[in-house]
RNA sequence: GGCCCCGUAGCUCAGUGGAUAGAGCGACCGCCUCCUAAGCGGUAGGUCACAGGUUCAAAUCCUGUCGGGGUCACCA
């Protein structure tokens, strides 16, 4: 593997091997030394590698790299991991990155990389751009989000707001990761509430036409309706005034439907979010695609008529054995089986579900992803038992539940109600704060962890905000950017990179760009665990990285961006910054939200 | 009662099996004739709920207990 010996700084071409990701470079490294050891005789022959790993450690006096090799291949090889650490030290010891390789603890390996690498990685990020980071884990897969898929009876609130800006910032974190990825919103508009919602549409129908309504329990008395019920005396006249629902509820579900998407989709562009396919249960029903789902599962031995023992411990006053068909799940790791017609001969819920995972499965995706609401949590083991049986095991499916968003206003909660009217809409919450801060602070935790969204300290401008605080470093950079270019100096990136930028080399400096470093590394594990909230708070770290920096040039004018009377030192110091304002532009990218040039 | 999620600093929370567990807020002490102080540096603060187990190595994986939340046939 002798390529593996080109400097990374070299300005060449990559090798296959060589990826934007210098820990797995470094990894090769190690493996390749392995590999000559065991050729060497110093290690017996077979040994699995695959635990090795080459991890940046949480301790920088622990050097820039650290692997695992000697400690995971001590006792399959039946050596000290001392031994195995030195004969590996004196090999890595001859690569040109290498500056110094130390043996530590319990027999980790601490590597120190040369200064030539870190500036050769700044480099790299200003050739690349955006692309520094991209990765190849998801290449030639299809992956399959679907997201939202609130029903379309009313607009959107703020927890379905949160679903989706999880759901559309993962979409872009796994095509940032390589994937092939549709963006998909499964609309409910299939069972009794789509019935609900046109009777409360025909009733704003007679309003329009100047009769007195009442709303009573079981219909939606939400002012949204008002216009459609306009809409339809529009397009109808009194065509249906005086009639049965024989007559109209028909033409009024799709009606009320196709009205509530629009508000929808419109509530989803105010946040940014584009689906690729809204995709209708009803389209399920009578078109035998919920027949032809069960058949398949039929065919595996997976349908049965039978009766459900009561659901243990919990008593049900109202329980009675009663025969039903039932789809077999338990053998796909459900609890127990579950029905999928109901006592009156129609579809359950479950039903047409099934059938539109059916429907994703023989779309050819490698890998689905549903994001629930967390009160959806009982429903993921019959749904992946569904896919596991519909795929023969060969799809994935992967549940994001998203828990709650507490909203408050100065630290005090809002208290939400339909009936009073406090009801708040992701619009409501667009047009307070808008749509960058909305997106970002949304991704501020980790999507099982409830979330609080204050809309005072959102807008707040300090470093308690982290919406702000990456905001505030990107605004800075391109200040500096401003300035250099008015003293002269070629700030374009080709200008830049092009540039010998051995003078970055203060401990400051390369510890910031050693946080670039990590960017990549971070991309491969946000994608392969999808959880985009560590996006945010990688550039939160980033942006806390880069604030240091820039303080210290307070004291120490030397490690100032702008270098008064120096337009070749200023144009070899600003490469750094530049960098760090392409991998928070590319991060903001994935997270939907836009980087601020200035913040004044 | 069954199942799922959570339990980490006073508070809010990070932490793909690695070394001495981190950040913000709050508290205390410093830093602007100087690229945006909307910022930075430092101090204090911990039985990673508890008990076992697996492992060279556990906040992380497994089992159990306790505590909080969600959910529980014929709703969607």
């Amino acid at each position: 593997m002798r390529f593996a010996r080109t400097p990374c700084y070299a300005p060449v071409r990559k090798t296959r091997a060589e990826t934007m990701n210098l820990f797995d470079d470094i990894r090769t490294l190690v493996l390749d030394a392995l590999t000559a050891t065991v050729r060497d005789g110093g290690l017996p022959e077979g040994l699995s590698f695959d635990a090795v790993t080459a991890e940046p450690p949480r301790d920088a006096a622990h050097g820039d790299v650290a692997t695992n090799a000697a400690m995971v291949l001590a006792k399959p090889s039946g050596l000290k991991p001392r031994a195995i650490a030195e004969a590996l030290a004196e090999r890595l010891r001859a690569d040109p990155r290498i500056a110094e390789v130390e043996v530590a603890g319990p027999g980790f390996l601490n590597l120190t990389l040369t200064p030539a690498v870190w500036q050769g990685l700044v480099g790299t990020v200003l050739r690349d751009q955006t692309g520094y980071g991209r990765s190849q884990l998801g290449a030639g897969k299809r992956v399959n989000v679907e997201f939202v898929s609130a029903n379309p009876t009313g607009p959107m609130h703020v927890g379905h707001t949160r679903g989706a800006v999880f759901g559309d910032a993962l979409a872009s974190l796994l095509e940032y990761a390589g994937h092939d990825v549709t963006r998909e919103y499964y609309i409910n508009d299939g069972g009794a509430q789509v019935d609900v919602l046109a009777r409360s549409v025909y009733l704003r129908y007679l309003e329009a036409h100047g009769q007195d309504v009442a709303f009573p329990d079981g219909t939606y008395p939400g002012d949204y309706l008002i216009e459609v019920g306009q809409a339809l005396k529009d397009k109808v006249g009194d065509a249906y005034l005086d009639k049965g629902e024989d007559v109209w509820l028909e033409d009024l579900r799709d009606f009320a439907t196709a009205a509530m998407m629009e508000l929808i989709r419109d509530d989803l562009a105010s946040l940014g979010v584009k689906m690729d396919l809204f995709y209708s249960e009803r389209s399920l029903y009578g078109t035998g695609k919920i027949e032809a789902a069960l058949a398949d599962l039929d065919a595996k031995g997976l349908i049965y008529e039978g009766v459900l023992e009561p659901p243990k411990g919990k008593l049900l006053e109202d329980w009675e054995p009663r025969e039903q068909t039932l789809f077999r799940s338990s053998l796909h790791g459900d609890d127990v089986d579950r029905p999928v017609k109901k006592s009156d001969g129609g579809w359950t819920y479950f039903a047409p579900d099934i059938a539109y995972h059916y429907d994703k499965v023989t779309r050819g995706f490698d890998a689905l992803i549903d994001v629930f609401g967390a009160d959806h949590g009982g429903y993921v083991k019959r749904m992946k038992a569904a896919v596991s049986a519909l795929s023969g095991g060969k799809v994935s499916l992967d549940v994001k539940l998203i828990q709650l968003v507490k909203l408050t206003r100065n630290g005090q909660p809002l208290k939400m109600s339909k009936r009073a009217g406090t009801f708040v809409t992701l619009r409501d919450v667009v047009d307070q704060v808008g749509q960058d801060v909305t997106r970002f602070v949304m991704l501020t935790r980790k999507n099982d962890a409830p979330l609080e969204f204050d809309f005072d300290k959102v807008l707040e401008q300090s470093k308690d905000n982290p919406v702000f605080y990456v905001q505030y470093a990107h605004a800075r950079i391109c200040s500096v950017l401003r300035k250099a270019e008015a003293m002269g100096v070629d700030v374009s990136d080709a200008a830049i990179a092009a540039q010998d930028l051995s003078d970055i080399s203060d401990p400051a400096e390369l510890a910031l760009i050693k946080k670039l470093a990590e960017w990549p590394r971070l991309v491969e594990i946000a994608a392969r665990t999808n959880e985009p909230h560590r996006i945010a708070f990688y550039l939160y770290e980033l942006a806390s990285e880069f604030h240091g920096l820039w303080s210290r040039g307070n004291d120490a004018t030397g490690l100032r961006f702008l270098q008064e009377d120096d337009p070749a030192l200023t144009a070899t110091k600003i490469a750094l910054p530049k960098a760090v304002s392409v991998v928070i532009s590319a991060g903001l990218g994935i997270l939907g939200v836009t980087p601020l040039e200035e913040m004044r």
